[in-house]
DNA sequence: AAGTCTATTTTTAGTTC
DNA sequence: GGAACTAAAAATAGACT
């Protein structure tokens, strides 16, 4: 797919520099409204990926909002948003792992109930979904597979390709907790987290021995409980 | 492979290759609990300034929460983690002149509260739903393309199944956001949040007028001190 | 506006102090 | 259990498409 047609470019500049490369710059406002934009998307783009990798890389959650310079609004978060946000307002701490001798059994208590929202969350977004798709007419199901190019994707291509990807991601979910269930003893360490982070489900990780931390933590970070009102619950 | 020079130790401290520089690494869960804690802080820090850089050059606000592998809280904010939140909270975006008609917020608020309320519901028939499924699972609940092709999988390709996964969910997301940015006011409202499901990656859109650069009142918990000294310029 | 390319800066893995 | 160092990897500014 991809034909590496540089060659013919290259052929004759061995030394003349087509570009200056990167230049360094100033960490201060930009003012060139269109590299302001690039800037932002590139950058936005590399603080999402960044903050990805810290999280599969410590298993460790993270969540991030970001409003561009238009006022939009961009999210992201480990396991999702709104958890993180939860146990900020709540002043928690994220389910500490692996508390006694009885792991497997609150893990899967837990991979049960987090199972258990997406099933309800999908059932009411199946509701607007066909509402939506009700009013846009579409056409049907293509049944393309996860690896099809999304960037060429219209949006009702993506629509039900997220829906796909829904099902799957409980699918692998549940799969994984079979294959934990009965033989979690054979499976690599990380097999888990790299689950819970590709599914957004916390499989978490019945590491034999690793990852013991500690049992409770306390955050630091003081803050206001104005905000416990307003999330609630 | 540690091998290194006993030979010249520190006597005469320069040239010699004396590290072997960065090396590649895989993106997933570090096992090496001494590493896995340097990583983190490394990596955090350098999240951190990312995020500082991003709303200096892009005149943007951010705010990022990171649990340490040890449940610690980290938060970063400008203004301020609890203003950011605020807006999340609330669906407002920054100050500005708060049109009288915006959908999107209404509808994002609506379905916020739904979900919580929804989450409230059914913590509490959590159990009983929960054995019920549990129970379900292993008989029916199969037969959808995407449970074929699980179940044929070994360990090892599940493994790289996952791994593909979680790349496609953050692509997924970005895509999706990229969307938004460009024509968000077209989508379905409930993409957003179909989305967010089924990549586990909050992806929301809020509203595109508005934002109102706010003069100061940086970060709260001082952690790293190069984010707030130079955000404070 | 979104993707490519290149030269350069920035980050950071592995190590030592 | 950081702080400093080194050198390779990764990110990205600027230009072009």
């Amino acid at each position: 797919m991809v034909v590496n047609n540089n060659i013919n470019k290259n052929v004759d500049h061995k030394k003349t520099k087509t570009t200056k490369g990167r230049q360094k710059i100033e960490i201060k406002k930009l003012e060139d409204k269109n590299s302001l934009q690039v800037t932002f998307s590139k950058r936005r783009s590399g603080l999402f990926n960044k903050a990805m990798e810290l999280s599969v890389l410590c298993g460790v959650k993270v969540g991030i909002i970001v409003f561009s310079p238009n006022g939009k609004m961009f999210v992201i978060g480990h396991p999702d948003f709104d958890t993180i946000l939860n146990w900020y307002l709540n002043g928690e701490s994220p389910p500490s792992e692996v508390s006694a001798s009885i792991p497997c059994l609150q893990e899967h208590n837990k991979q049960y109930e987090m199972a258990m929202r997406e099933l309800e969350k999908e059932k009411r977004k199946g509701k607007a979904i066909e509402e939506e798709k009700k009013a846009k007419k579409n056409n049907n199901n293509r049944g393309f597979w996860w690896d099809e190019n999304i960037d060429k994707m219209q949006l009702e291509e993506l629509e039900e390709y997220v829906k796909g990807l829904m099902k799957l991601r409980l699918t692998v979910a549940l799969r994984i907790n079979d294959m934990m269930m009965t033989n979690h003893y054979l499976m690599p360490p990380a097999t888990a987290t790299m689950a819970a982070v590709a599914t957004g489900l916390d499989v978490l990780p019945i590491n034999d021995n690793g990852f013991v931390v500690d049992g409770n933590s306390n955050n630091v970070c003081g803050f206001d409980d104005r905000f416990t009102q307003r999330l609630r619950m």
